[in-house]
DNA sequence: CTTGACTCTCCCCTTACGGGAGGTTGTATA
DNA sequence: TATACAACCTCCCGTAAGGGGAGAGTCAAG
């Protein structure tokens, strides 16, 4: 009859990891004095312990290996356990690789860094689809879109439609001329009048997205930053521009605002 | 002002989340009604809640990103933490591979499974240098050692040295004949006499260890088992062989005390 | 005025133990 | 045989990053 403090010895387990065992029945002690409480192991423990050290070292839980050693450890159900856990590791392989993908990426542009970009805060995102109502159009520049929020505001408050969050609009091209779809979100369809589409925007599966706080004369910088990022961390983008106005500046027509507050995404997906 | 639901909404991050990140100071409400405690957020707050996302997502904690973001997110700081990551990845991610190649080795054992080895517990340790006495020759067969062990027992019998552990054999070699030492652990050094050495015996960095439960007729299987283990795993065996008799057959020379356990230790390293 | 959706605080739960307080037991030595 | 001291016991708290839920208060619409 060992104690703890020899068993812990013999097997390089600490004592309180044995008496952890202990307490979850992983391994009982072969022996409990009832008076004093202490524990008591012998040689034949050893055994068993190495095997919960050994499917420890697999990666499986405290728990699995309870049960795979109470039951009889048959082959199929370790099997099986192991398998999942196989699929399991492959998985967080990847995750950790392109975990460091990123943290490369990251490295190599605060190396190569000027000025810019420490100041965004660039993430992905998955975003869902919604109800919008929209207008499409060409127009002359990025700036020159009252036309087209014109014509979307007044139709839906002739019809009484709320708009159920952040308006924003689409680019689906740039040149030759610029392309550009207003939205407003709505919570249920509603009919398409006149110039006024309704339809269910699809979400987009993986997007880049940045925060832009400040005028609208800023963004130029933010797309900067933004595409670079794409660039950087491997991604290429897959679709149409989305910029959504969160805190559109204060009403009058003032594009200076410096309260503003533009989110932009881009669809992307892993080279 | 927006409330929680709606900025949790916004930026797709829990309500339980931006509690905890609000209860840290990571990152706090712009407001707090101070009659019904409601915390309320603002636009402004969306890039702080993004470069935390952005910075969680490269594998910092909260601690370390909060620390980033309070004390002026300075690219040199950034760069050292991400750099120190950087290498921690790398290190898990190493891990993770040897991980999965025994999962994957363990699987492969278990598919052209005939009959043992599920029986056995096979794990990796390191052990510790420790000061032994011994007696070396040469024996005609692994169970005629009774004439070693006479000489040693009998030597620190007469020297009145107690033993400071389980007994053990190395085996330095088995062909052409077998090489073996008989050894016993002191708790300090002795004087060498006549055939009984005595030295420190070097610890073995890592080692492939089994223990054998029953008569010493059995450990041929063991070592079977244990061979095969080392190279399903990928490792070789780098010195002599070490069996440990940590519970010898009981008193009277009776080899099939089916209470003996036996701990066989090959030196071993990642090929 | 009511209803239902939100929000609050507080508490327990997760893994696999580690650290430590405070008290008891076993053993080796004087 | 007395005593010192190592070893042992139980109980409690802590970890990282929140999740789940109870019970109570708050807000907005109809």
């Amino acid at each position: 009859m060992l104690k703890i403090g020899d068993f812990a010895r013999l097997s390089q387990v600490s004592v309180k990891t044995l008496r952890f065992y202990a307490e979850t029945g992983l391994l009982p002690p072969a022996a409990i004095d009832r008076f004093s409480g202490y524990r008591y192991y012998t040689f034949e423990q050893l055994p068993r312990l190495n095997r919960i050290l050994a499917l420890k070292d697999l990666g499986l839980s405290l728990e699995q290996i309870g049960q795979l050693l109470d039951e009889g450890l048959s082959p199929d159900q370790l099997r099986g356990m192991l398998r999942l856990k196989q699929a399991e590791l492959r998985q967080r392989l990847e995750d950790e690789h392109q975990r460091l993908q990123r943290v490369e990426a990251r490295l190599r542009q605060i190396e190569m860094e000027t000025e810019a970009m420490t100041d965004y805060a660039i993430i992905t995102k998955q975003t869902n689809p919604q109800w919008v109502a929209s207008v499409r159009g060409i127009i002359p520049s990025y700036p020159e879109q009252g036309g087209l929020w014109h014509a979307l505001e007044s139709d839906l408050g002739q019809r009484g439609i709320q708009p159920a969050g952040a308006c924003f609009t689409i680019y689906h091209a740039e040149e030759p001329e610029i392309d550009a779809e207003v939205c407003e979100p709505l919570s249920a369809p509603a009919a398409p009048h006149g110039p006024v589409q309704v339809y269910e925007l699809p979400g987009l599966p993986l997007a880049a997205s940045v925060i832009h706080h400040g005028p609208f004369a800023g963004l130029p910088q933010a797309y900067e930053a933004l595409l670079k990022w794409i660039e950087a961390n491997g991604y290429q983008v897959t679709g149409a521009c989305r910029e959504f106005y969160l805190q559109p500046p204060a009403k009058g027509g003032d594009q200076h605002d410096p309260q503003t507050v533009t989110e932009i995404q881009f669809p992307v997906a892993k080279v």
